[in-house]
DNA sequence: ATCGCCGAGACT
DNA sequence: AGTCTCGGCGAT
């Protein structure tokens, strides 16, 4: 950003300035007019001489803003958009009919990228915010630059969108809204009560920050993870054991096919070695439709309990699905709560109702051992999650491994008493909804008020099983998995189909920026989004394909009775076409997400170079399509044709990535890390010269 | 939103 | 064999 000469900086989400890093007190904190963020009133170059000057203060940001778009001394030889510009903000200042909160609004709709406000002056192309417009190849400082968070001038963890179109950092927002604000810190529109309460994290954004992070800092360790979404279309004919599952094409406790080749108590992340079908493992944010279709994929094997253990083995894995309102969910880390305590009589499987006293029994008693050695436990978080920022929009999803540093009872909000486990990240691929580009580093735990009423309180002693290597950075079996007691349910069926069924699923593999623009594709028009706008529910679609699917409709319904006489009329309810929410109040005013829409834009920039030079590379090969045919079996083989310069790099960290993790390998038969890689590389590289 | 059914799968 | 389980469906 553009405070480099003076460095000025602001005070970040957690109200600590970001020069000295200290956390002002209140009397020495500045709050900008315009934009409303604090600043540290001693770190400023230039500081408001009278109380007068203080209270109307602009922060430097805001400040040159202007005068960077156009300097008084450079006025007259200015750009014509710079000329139109300040011409603009005159006009706001001087029309007497606004107030000053409506004159900061205008000026920051303004200067924010115009949006489709009525005093938005566009730059004929919509391209308001377009830093990068000095260098058309440069989009990786694009990028980096469009997406960074108003409060803490970095990229958003966790990025949510209001519905002006404005990103912010999850935690910076529920800061702001923490403090009572109900309008956007950038252009003071209103936020909806629903976004304030229950912000959703902007998923597309997820990705695209990510990839941002990757290569600015240009360690471009492979493409960003594929988040398959596995449908039912691979349900096994035995699935259904009843007419009526049949009927409906759901099972009502059916059980598919397993497709992974790990026993039922197996700890840990499902590696590439047992997924016969894809080669890929179980990766994290992968996710299906229900639980059904989770437990065909091992990451969490009960169909309906939410912890998978044996008292007297371990927890293998936990389902975060919003049954225990006691709950308490910080993505990295959360609070949960033990089953049994409810009343099941007669046929049900839920009852919201606690009626008894949980106990360390049972699978409660198998998290406790979890605890206890320090074993991965696998994380699925449901929709059905209702009061999680962190939970899926639809479907279950696996969000890797965590460990369970801490088990007590207290009392829960029923007044019986329940188990407690804080579980707290540790994977080695960053969560779904960070834009992190890197797994879990070791981290504090947090401290839990709730422990100073608890009984029963288990630590784990001695040293974890699944523990951070500072060697390898990463996480690893420390100490030897629990050997497992049962057999693999796939046990030896890869050799009889594997190959054949792997041929059918074949995927096929696409650039990073192609890749990423199938993120951005609209859900309506399934194209790459146009003018992208974010919905409070966090969806995205194109303007035009979300104002036409509501073409017609009025926001509110004239009711007549009998046309004897008119009723008040009545909100028209109008569904996001992703998700139940009602929307109708942001399609009266949708404002484009410009961040997004300019990295959209760079991305087909990219795409289309590299389309470019693919055409001129693909003259030198033209036994692309035939090789292709022949070697079905090596998917690699088409990275090396797609991505020709950085492919190899990217096959062997792709490999290094599927090893990660893998420690039980490594130790029983790791005398050479690289043979395998090696193996490989030799592989595509022969397959190549075919 | 709530209710009754269905009857998988693991544990006891 | 009995018990338990943070599902999912169609009907109301």
């Amino acid at each position: 950003m553009a405070h480099d000469s003076n460095r000025n900086l602001p005070c970040d989400g957690d109200n600590r300035c970001m020069i000295c890093k200290l956390t002002p007190p209140p009397e020495e904190t500045l709050t900008c007019k315009t934009c409303v963020t604090p600043w540290h009133l001693n770190c400023l170059s230039v500081r408001p001489q009278t109380l007068a000057e203080a209270t109307q203060w602009e922060c430097p940001d805001c400040s040159n803003l202007i005068s960077s778009h156009a300097p008084p001394s450079t006025f007259t030889s200015g750009s014509e958009q710079s000329d139109s510009l300040i011409a603009a903000i005159r006009a706001i200042e001087s029309d007497d009919s606004l107030s000053d909160q409506d004159k900061a609004k205008r000026r920051q709709q303004l200067l924010s990228g115009g949006g489709s406000g009525d005093t938005a002056i566009d730059d004929g192309n919509g391209n308001g915010n377009d830093i990068g417009s000095g260098g058309d190849n440069d989009v990786l400082k694009l990028i980096s630059g469009s997406f960074n968070c108003s409060f803490c001038m970095q990229l958003p963890e966790r990025p949510v969108t209001t519905p002006c179109g404005h990103n912010f950092c999850l935690k910076c927002f529920e800061k702001w809204v923490g403090q009572g604000k109900r309008t956007c810190a950038i252009c003071r529109t209103a936020i909806p009560p629903k976004m304030a309460s229950q912000p959703r994290i902007n998923s597309s954004l997820v990705t695209a920050i990510r990839m941002a992070k990757m290569t600015k800092s240009n360690t471009s360790s492979g493409p960003p993870k594929p988040y398959y979404s596995v449908s039912n279309q691979n349900r096994p004919d035995k699935a259904y054991t009843t007419e009526r599952a049949k009927y409906s094409g759901k099972a009502n406790a059916c059980s598919g096919k397993i497709f992974v080749t790990v026993p039922p108590d197996h700890f840990g992340p499902i590696l590439a070695e047992n997924d016969p079908e894809r080669g890929t493992g179980v990766l994290v944010g992968e996710t299906w439709e229900d639980r059904m279709d989770c437990r065909q994929w091992g990451a969490h094997l009960p169909h309906v309990s939410g912890i998978a253990g044996q008292s007297d083995y371990g927890a293998q894995s936990v389902a975060l699905s919003g049954g225990y309102e006691d709950d308490e969910d910080h993505g990295e880390w959360f609070l949960y709560t033990g089953s049994g305590g409810r009343d099941l009589s007669g046929n049900k499987r839920t009852n919201k109702t606690q009626s008894f006293d949980q106990k360390f029994e049972k699978s409660n008693e198998a998290l406790r051992v979890s605890c206890r050695k320090g074993y991965p436990v696998r994380v699925v978080r449901s929709h059905k999650e209702k009061r999680s920022a962190y939970a899926p929009e639809k479907g279950v999803r696996y969000d890797g491994i965590y460990r369970i540093e801490k088990c007590w009872r207290k009392p829960g909000i029923q007044g019986f008493k329940v188990c407690r486990y804080l579980f707290v990240r540790c994977d080695n691929d960053p969560a779904p909804w960070t834009s992190d580009e890197h797994g879990d580093r070791p981290r504090p735990l947090p401290s839990i008020e709730e422990l100073k009423n608890a009984t029963d309180v288990t630590e784990r002693k001695g040293t974890p099983s699944w523990d951070y290597d500072e060697q390898k950075a990463c996480w690893l079996w420390k100490k030897p998995p629990p050997e497992s007691r049962k057999h693999a349910i796939n046990e030896g069926v890869e050799d009889g189909n594997g190959s054949s069924s792997r041929k059918s699923r074949r995927k096929t593999q696409m650039s990073v920026s192609e890749r990423l623009l199938k993120e951005f594709c609209c859900p309506i028009c399934h194209k790459v989004m146009t003018q992208p706008l974010t919905t409070p529910c966090a969806h995205n679609f194109c303007k035009s394909c979300l104002q036409d699917a509501f073409a017609g409709q009025t926001f509110m319904k004239a009711r007549t009775c009998e046309g004897r006489r008119t009723l008040r009329a009545k909100k028209n309810i109008m569904k996001c076409p992703s998700c139940p929410h009602d929307i109708s109040e942001y399609l009266q005013n949708p404002q484009v997400n410009r961040e997004l829409m300019s990295v959209i834009e760079s991305l087909q920039r990219q795409t289309k170079e590299t389309e470019e030079n693919a055409v001129s590379g693909e003259e030198t090969s033209n036994s692309d399509q035939k090789n292709d045919d022949i070697n079905d079996e090596n998917p690699e083989t088409e990275v090396m044709n797609l991505e020709a310069g950085e492919s190899g790099i990217e096959v062997m960290q792709d490999l290094k990535r599927k090893k990660s993790g893998d420690q039980k390998n490594d130790d029983v038969k790791d005398e050479n890390p690289e043979t395998e890689a090696n193996n490989m590389s030799m592989e595509v590289g022969e397959s190549g010269k075919l």
